[in-house]
DNA sequence: TTAAAATGATAGTAATACTATTATTATTTA
DNA sequence: TAAATAATAATAGTATTACTATCATTTTAA
């Protein structure tokens, strides 16, 4: 069984909704893509456009620059990993077995239950790992949190955080424990594959070894 | 007591010693007050002449390009920072108080015994925060690792690793635990700065949550 | 003191990050 | 079905960025 999904966007992701049209989407499909293949520094809507079979003036109807499109495209998946989570946790009696879920997502181990067309997530996730925190890390943060941009992440880590609540009420630091996992199972993904000597997993395609660490950090930390 | 400090950097790092030279020390003394001001996406060695009073091409004789500068900022604050650290503990018999200075390095909160006239090291740390992820995530990390621009990153984890083996021989995970501390300590100070909802320190200047829930970390970690 | 090295001044190029204009093609609505 | 509206394509243009090259001048080292 699958879904259809459809993700609403913060309108101020964007000058036109890429959803709403085909080449909008082939925007998203084609930037995917290619951010991943040349690296965000290099990527330009100039070389978009030839990739998407456009113009560079079309793409600038959709997005202000390229770093809204980043933006966007990685708000787009922490909602789905909200729903993913939302999704895979829903008969869940434990918070411990909810730990795991969380987890299990974070390291693309579980089997994705929607379908978007034009979204490669496998490929998108490999995106948030290596370019994700370029989306928070400018001098417009401020600006964008106000506009709300990173509402998504913000939800994803306080729904993981009333997790840690569920397994311990006393627990101090739920919302900081949150985007740790977050962001250090992305970080810790990014080291194994780059940086080995940063992470004790060499360099195999296993990545047993990490959910073990970020159980373990959670636990461990949840413990009292 | 303070001691005179020079550190000798990786010379595939720069193009010319920039330590070596009057102008060289003021590009990096100028190039730190600048990227902090404006942020390492709008800084170019145009304005970055402009600020020192020399030009753009004295800068590129220095300096490949902007990234190969920030690589060289942030590594030459791994090298500052193990200094540092091996200074710090180095009369300390317990680990528990090795890995206090450990956090409280990272949060900033150690005397500097170090002089080096021309590098403001409380601005760098803030770069650090902000921009220093970006000199590793990049489509460049496989050849600048090959060309150990990342040693002394890796060495300041290594390091902190074998302190928290001291700690607990058995432990399974201590590089991935020390870069996670690192990466960590740094995250949590931006989002409690710009995203504080993502933590649970609030927007006090306050660092003393942040270094409680480093500790509780690292310290429940290592506990068997 | 002279040679060598470093810097400054200036110029130039290709690419980037846009904005603007107009023609053409779809889509909506009367 | 025609007319109006909206979206896109084609094209052009600008300021800035990210460099490279050349040569004169100043500083430093042998």
């Amino acid at each position: 069984m699958e879904l259809q999904l459809q993700i609403k966007m913060n309108s101020k992701l964007y000058l036109r909704d890429p959803d709403s049209t085909e080449l909008g989407r082939n925007i998203i499909k084609h930037s995917i893509k290619l951010i991943h293949d040349i690296g965000f520094e290099d990527f330009t809507f100039k070389k978009l456009a030839i990739e998407v079979g456009s113009t560079e003036a079309s793409i600038y109807r959709y997005f202000e620059n390229k770093h809204r499109l980043l933006t966007y495209i990685t708000t787009w998946f922490w909602t789905w990993l909200e729903y993913q989570l939302i999704f895979h946790t829903n008969n869940l009696k434990h918070p411990r077995e909810k730990i795991d879920i969380v987890i299990k997502l974070l390291t693309f181990e579980v089997q994705d239950k929607f379908i978007v067309e034009h979204i490669d997530k496998s490929i998108l996730h490999g995106i948030v790992i290596c370019e994700g925190d370029k989306a928070y890390l400018t001098k417009n943060v401020t600006e964008d949190n106000r506009s709300m941009l990173f509402k998504p992440y913000k939800d994803l880590c306080h729904r993981i955080a009333e997790i840690f609540l569920e397994l311990n009420p006393e627990f101090a630091y739920p919302h900081s424990l949150a985007s740790t996992l977050i962001e250090t199972a992305h970080r810790q993904m990014y080291f194994k594959e780059y940086l080995p000597r940063l992470t004790d997993f060499g360099k195999s395609k296993e990545v047993r070894p990490l959910v073990e660490f970020l159980q373990h950090l959670v636990f461990k930390s949840l413990d009292n």
